[in-house]
DNA sequence: TGTACATCAGTGAACGCGCGTTCACTGATGTAC
DNA sequence: TGTACATCAGTGAACGCGCGTTCACTGATGTAC
């Protein structure tokens, strides 16, 4: 663990690279960035970061070792952001959550690279049990969230919070997919896709009895 | 357009396919089936329906003009799916719409090669107005369906069609493609996709105001 | 502090393969008269 | 009803290309003594 020693960005020394295998991640990510899923190959990302076309074989198997490589990053950093966005539910819960849904979609939005290898990879979750752990984790947030709000509700009528995580889940995930991606497959709506989650999120929660929290003239 | 004078199915008459265009489609749909969009080449096309792999251009300039009739195709067969579903608000609104949504899931359980043409192929619909008219078509069934739905409660209190077309289909979306794919990307959970939607469904209608239909004893 | 050695992470040349694409061509079909 | 011709939809051979993968190799790094 000596990659730091080379002090300077893209720091080549010479024979050897250092730190290949995180060239070969962002590699990947722009070369998804620019053609898409399909048109992401070993010998490319080999090019990309400047290295023989045999050497990305010292890190992974093959390129779908490397994408699932990919996603699982990029499920870590989605979970991060989306934790970030719950702040442990402050200053309330209701404003935390809506922060956590505009998150899901920004990163949909900002990071397209990262969602396509995570969502739209096809990758078999069953061969790749980091993948599969860094994705549940990332709906963990989702999910504890889920269950702070419920917990606020009063017992009698209290949902289970798993399956208003998995409803959330769907619900921003399909706004995602459908209106927040950056790229011509995106569908063109009127209005913003953050508020089009927000209405969604405010009519589910009023469904489920939840006292809308700041203006309830509606 | 004789195409259908050769009755028999398969009719290979011998130097002319006859039906070059719709064995290209249907050979499509299996590769796509076997090996995902990734692993769709004009060639194989070619040769999976018996032609030489000079024949396809007779009919498409290249791969994504294939894969844009594909996904036309698709969006024209879910939103006869989609129509027949809702049956013109037949016996009820609310029961013909609970049974569109379950054909929404069940088009993406059983039809994984045309939902992935038509929502993973990424496409940009900018080029291929055709795809992105039929793709509005189908969404239209679906918010006139809303608007039915929306027309029968209070004036006072109805929503827009359109933003509550946009949300169901998010859900539908959302569910689809996170739970009710038939491949291994599929997470599992502890209910049907069916019941997940149908759920969700009603928390949402009854979120904007809609009397639960049957029973609501909850 | 210096030396010998093991291990690691890369090289670069080579290979076979399938793909996309083109080309002049040809067999089959439709139509004018 | 028959013939001549135009058009259409396919052939099959050929090409250059980039990819995945392998191989023996070698420069750099770490470590035992």
């Amino acid at each position: 663990m000596n990659w730091q020693k080379d002090g300077g960005p893209r720091g080549r020394k010479g024979y050897h690279h250092g730190n290949l295998r995180e060239a070969l991640i962002e590699a990947a990510l722009k070369l998804i960035s620019d053609k898409g899923l399909a048109g992401l190959s070993f010998a490319e990302e080999a090019r990309s970061a400047g290295v023989s076309p045999a050497a990305p074989y010292r890190h992974y198997r093959d390129r779908d070792a490397l994408l699932a490589d990919v996603a699982r990053k990029g499920f870590e950093a989605f979970a991060d952001r989306l934790d970030a966005a719950w702040n442990e539910a402050r200053p309330d819960p209701a404003v935390a959550f809506e922060r956590l849904g505009r998150a899901y979609l920004a990163f949909a939005r900002e990071q397209p690279a990262y969602f396509s290898a995570m969502f739209e990879s096809g990758l078999d979750l069953a061969a790749y049990p980091e993948l599969r752990r860094a994705g549940d984790n990332a709906f963990e947030v989702l999910r504890s969230a889920c269950e702070t709000l419920a917990a606020s509700m009063p017992a009698e009528r209290r949902p289970p919070a798993m399956m208003m995580a998995l409803h959330i889940w769907a619900l921003s995930h399909g706004i995602a997919t459908l209106f927040a991606r950056g790229d011509g497959a995106r569908r063109s709506i009127p209005m913003t896709s953050d508020e089009l989650l927000e209405a969604a999120t405010l009519i589910y929660l009023q469904g489920l009895g939840v006292e809308a929290g700041k203006d309830s003239d509606g």
